[in-house]
DNA sequence: GGCTGGCACTCGGTAGACTGGAGTGCTAAC
DNA sequence: GTTAGCACTCCAGTCTACCGAGTGCCAGCC
C-alpha cells in the first residue's frame, strides 16, 4: 500500500481498476499461474467472477494490455500477466494464503522435533521451506551482535595460531583464527584466556570494545588484543556460512530455459549477493519482488518472497523464496510468514534457554 | 589395471586394442570431448597419429562399435564414445594432465592465502576446484576421529539444555547439544566441564570412551555421561554439514536437457548420498567413474572423479568433481589430485600446529 | 593382404508450403 | 454498454523436398 504511487507510467492517474477489470486480471492471473499457458477470452468469461461474454472481456483485455498489467508474447495468442499485473494481483486480488492441512502438520512435526544447534535448525528450515513450496528456499541467520557471550575461549592451535571459540547464548558457536606474528606460549594463551573470559562473558556481542588491555605481560596484552578485535568482527560480520539455501534443484523443474537456470544457480552460489537482495526487498517494506523489481538483472525471471526472522520483535535474518514470476504467491506467502514466525519464535527460547518447544507456541 | 578383467562382453578375450585402433579410439574422444559433436572417419583421419584413409579408419570404426566402445547417435552420424570408450580413454590413451600455468598459480595463491578455520577452508577449497575445472566440484572434510581434543566445554544455554563444544587440534570445533530430563544448575555445568576436560583433554576423539563416571554427585554424573556419549558420537559421525559442495551452476552449463541438471541437483542435495557415492568409487580403488560404473542411475550421464585426502598417510576425506562423461578427463584428474594434495598438507600442517603455509610443501 | 578411392545409400536437419485452430480486433445490432 | 458475428493473424504441427555429412561396401591398387 506505501508503494502505491511509486509506480508511474500508468495512464490514468488513478492506478486502481474497477471491479471488472480487476475480477479479469484475478482470473488471468489464476489461470496463467495454473497452466503456463496464455489465458484465452472466453477461458476468462467462464471464470465465475466475471460473468461477461467473450468479447467484453476481449475489450477490457485491450485495456489492461495498455495500462500494462497484461501483454501477448504476440498477436492473436492469449494474455499473460506481466510483472505489474502479479503485483497488482499480489496487492489486492490475492486472497491471504492459507496452508492445507497436511503442510501445517508438517511444519507442526518439523519444528517439535526440532532440535541442535543453531547451524542444523536453519539448514533443515530451508529444506523444510523449499519442500512446502516447491520452490528454492534460503535462510539468513540472524546476527549474532544482540547474542550474549556465554563462555570465550582461547585455544593455541600451533606456535604462532590461537583459535578463539565463543559461545553465545542461542546456541551458535563463533571461532576466529588468529595469525600472530610472534610465537605464543601455552601459559600465554592461557592468561589470555583468562583475561577475555572476565571482559566477555555475560557481555552482548556488540557491546564488546576493542581497547587495547593493560597488562603486565606485553605478549598476553598483544595477544588479549587481538582476540577482542576479532570477537568485535564476529559481531558486525554477516558472514556467508550463516546462509542456507535449500531446494535448488527446483529451480530447474521451475524454469524451461537452461541457462536461465543456470545464471540463476550462480547468483545462488554469490552467498552475499542472496543476503543483499532480500535485505533489499525487506529494506523497502515488501514482502514479494516480481521480477525487474529487484534490480538483479538475472533474477529478471525471478520473484523473491521474504520473511523476517524477528527476535523479541526487532528483526533478525530473512527466510526467503525464489521462484518463477509465475508462481502461486498465495501460498507461498503464507509458507514463507509460518515458517519465518515458528523460527523466530523457536530462536527467541532458545536465546532464553527455554527447553520446552511448545513454549514457543504461547503467545 | 585391477579391472581389467571385471568388464565381461568384449568378443576378444584381450580386450586391448592394437595400436591402430586405440590411436582411433583417442582420435573420436578428444576430438568429442571439445566439439560435443559425433566424430566422423574423415576427422579421424586428419588427426596425427592415425594416419590412414577414411575407409580404412570407418572399417575400425565398425569394429570399435562392435567391441563396445564407440556408438552411433544414428546410421550415417559420426561416432561418439560409450562409457567403455571413455574408460579405455582414461586407463590407456590419455597421457596425465597436467595444470596449465595460470591455474598452478592460481592454486599456489590461493593456498598461500589460506587461512582460517576449517569449515572456510573446506568451503573455499570446493569454490577453487570448480573453477579450475568448470564443474561442480565436492570436498568431503576427513572424519575428525583422529583429532586430538584440545579443549572441552560444556555450556549451559537453558535449565534443561546443555551445549557441549570441543574444540580439535585441526581447527575444528564440533558442539553436541544435549537436551536433558532434568534442571541442571550452573554448578553442576560447572562441575561437569572440570570432569570432561580432565578426562577428554588431549585425548583422541576416538579414544574416548563413554564409560560412566563414577562421583559424588548424581547430577554432575549423569551429565557428564551424556556428555561423553555426545562426545563419542562426534568421532564417529560423518555429518552432512561436513559436505561442501562448489560451482552447482556449472551442471547446468555442462548439460542441455534440463530436466538431467535437475535430477542431478537432487543428488547433490542429499549429501549424505554423494559422500557415499564418492566413497563407494574411492573404495573400488578408482580414481574415476564414468557414466554408470557408479551405480547411481540419476548420475548416468556423469562422470565422478575423486582424489583422497591423506592426512600422514591415511585417508581422511575426499575431494570429488562431477561434470558430464564428455569432459577433459586428464585435466580433471590433475586439478583433483593437485588440490587434494595440497589440502592434505594443509590440514597435516594444521594438525602439527604449524603455521608458515610453506611448510607444507616440503617433501 | 591390407589399404584406398569411388559410389550408392541412409538419415538428420533445415526450409518452405500448407493447414487447423486458437485467439484477436472490429463492427453492427441489440 | 454488451454481445454475436466475422475476417484476420499467427502459432504449431505436418508434409515434402532437399542438402550434406557420414556410412558401408566393393573393386582396384600397392
Amino acid at each position: 500500500m506505501s508503494r502505491a504511487h511509486t509506480h508511474q507510467g500508468a495512464p490514468r492517474p488513478h492506478d486502481e481498476l474497477d471491479g471488472r477489470r480487476a475480477a479479469i486480471l484475478d482470473a488471468v492471473v489464476a489461470e496463467y499461474i495454473e497452466t503456463a499457458q496464455p489465458v484465452g477470452s472466453t477461458t476468462v468469461s467462464k471464470a465465475a467472477a466475471v460473468g461477461v461474454s467473450p468479447a467484453t472481456v476481449r475489450a477490457e483485455m485491450v485495456a489492461l494490455e495498455r495500462e500494462g498489467y497484461l501483454t501477448q508474447p504476440h498477436t492473436s495468442a492469449g494474455r499473460i500477466p506481466t510483472d505489474r499485473g502479479y503485483r497488482f494481483f499480489v496487492d489486492h486480488l490475492a486472497e491471504p494464503g492459507i496452508l492445507g492441512p497436511s503442510q501445517r502438520t508438517q511444519v507442526s512435526r518439523f519444528f517439535d522435533h526440532l532440535h541442535g544447534e543453531m547451524e542444523d535448525v536453519l539448514e533443515r528450515t530451508s529444506s523444510l521451506l523449499a519442500e512446502l513450496t516447491s520452490h528454492a528456499a534460503v535462510v539468513v541467520g540472524p546476527p549474532h551482535a544482540t547474542a550474549a557471550i556465554l563462555s570465550v575461549h582461547a585455544v593455541g592451535l600451533g606456535p604462532r595460531v590461537v583459535l578463539v571459540v565463543a559461545v553465545l547464548d542461542d546456541g551458535a558457536v563463533e571461532k576466529v583464527t588468529l595469525e600472530l606474528d610472534e610465537d605464543v606460549s601455552d601459559a600465554t594463551v592461557a592468561a589470555a584466556t583468562a583475561q577475555l573470559r572476565e571482559r566477555l562473558e555475560g557481555r552482548a556481542l556488540n557491546q564488546v570494545d576493542a581497547v587495547e588491555p593493560k597488562g603486565s605481560d606485553p605478549h598476553v596484552t598483544r595477544l588479549v588484543g587481538r582476540a577482542l578485535e576479532g570477537v568485535v568482527a564476529m559481531g558486525a560480520r554477516r558472514e556467508p556460512e550463516e546462509v542456507f539455501i535449500g531446494g535448488s534443484s527446483r529451480l530447474a523443474a521451475s524454469f524451461d530455459a537452461v541457462e536461465t537456470v543456470r545464471s540463476v544457480l550462480a547468483i545462488l552460489e554469490q552467498q552475499l549477493v542472496v543476503v543483499d537482495l532480500l535485505n533489499d526487498v525487506l529494506a523497502r517494506g515488501l514482502s514479494v519482488a516480481i521480477g525487474e523489481e529487484h534490480g538483479y538483472e538475472p533474477l529478471a525471471s525471478c520473484a523473491v518472497i521474504v520473511a523476517p526472522i524477528s527476535l523479541e520483535g526487532a528483526p533478525g535474518g530473512v527466510v526467503g523464496i525464489l521462484g518463477p514470476t509465475r508462481m502461486n504467491y498465495p501460498s507461498a506467502i503464507a509458507a514463507a510468514e509460518v515458517v519465518s514466525s515458528r523460527l523466530s519464535h523457536r530462536i527467541d527460547a532458545a536465546r532464553h534457554g527455554e527447553h520446552d518447544p511448545d513454549e514457543a507456541r504461547r503467545g
